[in-house]
RNA sequence: GCCCAGGUAGCUCAGUUGGUAGAGCAUGCGACUGAAAAUCGCAGUGUCGGUGGUUCGAUUCCACUCCUGGGCA
């Protein structure tokens, strides 16, 4: 019988970690990070990821597993996660996958194209060219070399256009024509969702609460061991929510206070993306919970034995 | 008290040689296939400080008035 896995999803600061660690307590579970900037190891108070002391309390996987300067991917998380589900499963535990990163979650529950590795040489050359001629220019030449992806690509999409520049020059082939392929299809497991989607003004009451503690729990020596490391700026570990801004305050370029209104502005921002993702994917069955969670004893006895019943159901 | 500069979208401001207005940001909505906490698209909103005058018509010109900032006293 396929085993089961849940999915737990949100937005920032919903609650989710609070669930999933309850979660994982009552029913024997792995919680698994699907969140693209958890796995970053040196960024644990400004991603907001488990303590020490949770991570004693309930095994935890994918946390604070990479190097900032070695970016992870879709591809590598997908397989990471694959292998920490099976051997949570293989010890008898519910493998719980905990995050806010639509595109993780996809790539289980949808699938990837068979696109292979692209050499690092053709991704910083993507980047290179694209920085050089800009993004329309870019978009001129895919046009060229690759209509089918250029036509579903806009001349204003940096981002997209380096990829799909390095797919072609990495692999010969384009994007569009490796999509048209079958992929890997969704992983052989059946998914289940409790689905966070509270209001965003309680969203950013709570990511205004969370800064302050963030800024207490050690954020700025946080940003300042990054900076040490003298990385790239446009490293993702880079861009994090908060890294940009307090790294401006360390330069001495502006207060904490207008660090802290710019990257709560920005987190709040990002809940939008993250619940109109979630609001237009199919996890699976699906619990929606329209509130902020700090865990399961919150709730009422009945919503309570809803939630556990929803879980069980799964299994 | 006097002089000057301003009061236009939630914010910062542009503009209308008189025909009731517009950018950026914010906000809302949406897209999303290997750096996704990324990247990109669409949308709305106004007693144009108040009152009166001139005018076919005033947010625009005039008078008075209120408010804000700066200077002088």
């Amino acid at each position: 019988m396929t085993p089961a896995a849940l999915l737990i999803a949100g937005p920032t600061a919903s609650g989710k970690s609070a669930l999933a660690l309850d979660l994982a307590r009552a029913f024997g579970g792995t919680i698994i990070n699907t969140d693209s900037m958890q796995v970053y190891a040196e960024l644990r108070v400004l991603t907001a990821g488990p303590t020490p002391a949770e991570e004693a309390m309930v095994p935890h996987s994918l946390y604070g597993v990479r190097a900032p300067a070695e970016p992870g991917s879709v591809a590598w998380w997908r397989g990471a996660a694959l292998a920490a589900m099976a051997a949570a499963r293989d010890a008898g535990r519910l493998p719980i996958l905990c995050g806010g990163t639509g595109l993780y979650f996809a790539a289980l529950t949808e699938g990837l194209s068979p696109i292979p590795p692209v050499p690092e040489t053709a991704r910083t050359a993507a980047r290179a060219l694209l920085a050089d001629i800009g993004p329309a220019a870019l978009h001129e030449r895919l046009a060229q070399a690759d209509p089918a992806t250029a036509a579903r690509l806009r001349p204003t999409d940096p981002q997209r256009l380096a990829r799909a520049w390095e797919v072609l020059a990495g692999t010969g082939r384009g994007l569009a024509a490796w999509q048209a392929q079958p992929g890997t299809g969704p992983a052989p497991w059946r998914f289940g969702a409790i689905l966070l989607d509270p209001p965003r003004e309680t969203l950013r009451a709570a990511i205004a609460a969370r800064w302050a503690g963030m800024l207490a729990g050690g954020a700025m020596a946080e940003v300042a061991a990054l900076l040490d490391q003298d990385l790239d700026p446009s490293l993702p570990a880079m861009r994090a929510h908060g890294v940009p801004e307090l790294a401006a305050v360390a330069a001495g370029a502006i207060t904490p206070e207008e660090a802290g209104r710019r990257a709560c502005l920005a987190m709040g921002q990002y809940t939008k993306r993250q619940a109109t993702w979630f609001r237009h994917h199919d996890l699976g069955p699906t619990h929606r919970i329209y509130a902020r969670t700090t865990g399961l004893a919150q709730f009422s006895e009945s919503r309570q034995a809803e939630i556990i019943a929803f879980v069980h159901g799964l299994r």
